[in-house]
DNA sequence: TTTCTTTGTGTCAATTGTACACTTTGCGAA
DNA sequence: TTCGCAAAGTGTACAATTGACACAAAGAAA
């Protein structure tokens, strides 16, 4: 049994961003620098605040996107909470927070969130307390503030789980768009190659995407034909998944 | 752009927990019963309450558990922050905040976790604020304190998720058991039948149980073959997961 | 007209999913 | 002792899906 006096935990809450962005090549990650403070390392972190009161955590959670980093009305699905009690308190990051906030040994409870974009849609433009603002590469990322490795870590397995039973990603791509577009795309986003034929297969069984009478032009290679989602389908498949283990 | 001078929010914690339990019949849910307070209706609520400072929130939760419940040492797994600003203003609730809570306006972000057990291994104890503390089949229950309702929903969607994707489970059976156990157990998780044969030859596939020259004793009708698990597979496969799907 | 680059396509074998019904075993009651 | 009951245990056939694999077609540019 615990003694019933020990105080009760009234921590500042905050959310951070783990924005991933595609632009056909590669995976990145959006992450800010901050201003750099008495001599230790700038080190790279995920756009991330306090919340204000009477904010709800997913309002909370764009609206400082868009302050650190320009970016809005971003579709943000929830990682989960991240609160161990020793979360800020590496040395360069309490070196950190002494300069910006007033009470830096206080906890921080933080609500993680993340979204996949297209990179090329958005320019971020550094603000309030980010000295910048730019896309990571996902094979770049190794050392973050906090705990925004870890973060990143589960963001990133959420995002590879969700594409993997979820047409998701469709929304990355322009409304015309040919199929290599949308392989790649799941070649990025898993980090690792799939076989064109089957792929190609697949999502024309599913029924998501619908050919159109247009071809690109201009290539100076067969042109590809054209593409569009199938609502219909599409909506179902978000509700219903398309895992389809035998249970 | 937002005004920087809003007040920043300052909220206190809490951790609630879904436990699920199973009994070879039904899938319930420990709930609890709070002191009734002027009148207002007893409403259930699952076992939750705020957290400690320099606690770490998976351990508050077990703690906050046992408290509530005498049930210790759950392995839980993060749902998710559920914080929406009027998550406590239903009228029954704030009379119930009133008469326990110093500040019953303050606003509090909940984690919630849940768990799968076996119901006969654990006797729930009511104690703390908990008036009984006792299992509920999910067939009935419709209407839980606060935000409690929307809360278990998330939790089941993992849960039934979780087990078409990992074989959890095993822990709720004794550790010699029958495929028919294993059978009923995924049948009431996911709320619908299974095909006997297929689910036999699929779990013998996975390999992850071993038949043991042992068979039941005593039964009025044939006797069932016991199993026990490969570990070693049966971890391989909460790692990989036995996921198929073609990617 | 040749070269370069990317698109687009088919088949086969192996695996997996799905639907479906009767026999076996042991106990207990008549 | 036999009969009935209740749950265990088993096989097959067909359909669907997966995974591996290689070459021709189209258009632009040189």
């Amino acid at each position: 049994m615990e003694s019933k006096n020990k105080h009760q935990l009234n921590p500042r809450i905050s959310a951070d961003c783990v924005i991933f962005g595609f632009d056909f090549n590669q995976l990145k990650v959006l992450l800010i620098e901050r201003e750099p403070v008495e001599g230790f390392d700038v080190s790279l972190s995920l756009p991330g605040d306090l919340i204000f009161e009477d904010e709800d955590l997913d309002m909370a959670a764009n609206r400082i996107l868009n302050e650190l980093t320009g970016l809005y009305d971003i579709f943000l699905e929830q990682v989960g909470a991240f609160g161990n009690p020793h979360r800020l308190s590496k040395a360069s990051d309490q070196a950190w927070l002494k300069a910006v906030r007033q009470k830096p040994d206080e906890r921080v409870v933080t609500i993680a969130y993340y979204s996949l974009v297209n990179m090329n849609d958005y320019q971020p433009q550094a603000s309030s307390f980010a000295k910048t603002a730019c896309w990571v590469s996902v094979h770049e990322i190794n050392e973050l503030a906090f705990d925004h490795f870890e973060i990143y870590q589960a963001a990133l397995k959420k995002l590879k789980n969700k594409i993997k039973t979820q047409p998701i990603g469709f929304n990355l791509l322009p409304e015309k768009f040919t199929l290599s577009q949308l392989h790649r795309l799941y070649e990025v986003i898993l980090g690792r190659t799939l076989d064109k034929r089957n792929f190609r297969r697949k999502m024309l069984k599913l029924k998501i995407v619908e050919s159109l009478d247009e071809k690109q032009e201009g290539v100076p290679h067969k042109p590809s034909q054209f593409f569009k989602f199938n609502e219909l389908n599409y909506h179902s498949l978000i509700e219903n998944g398309f895992d389809n283990f035998g249970f």
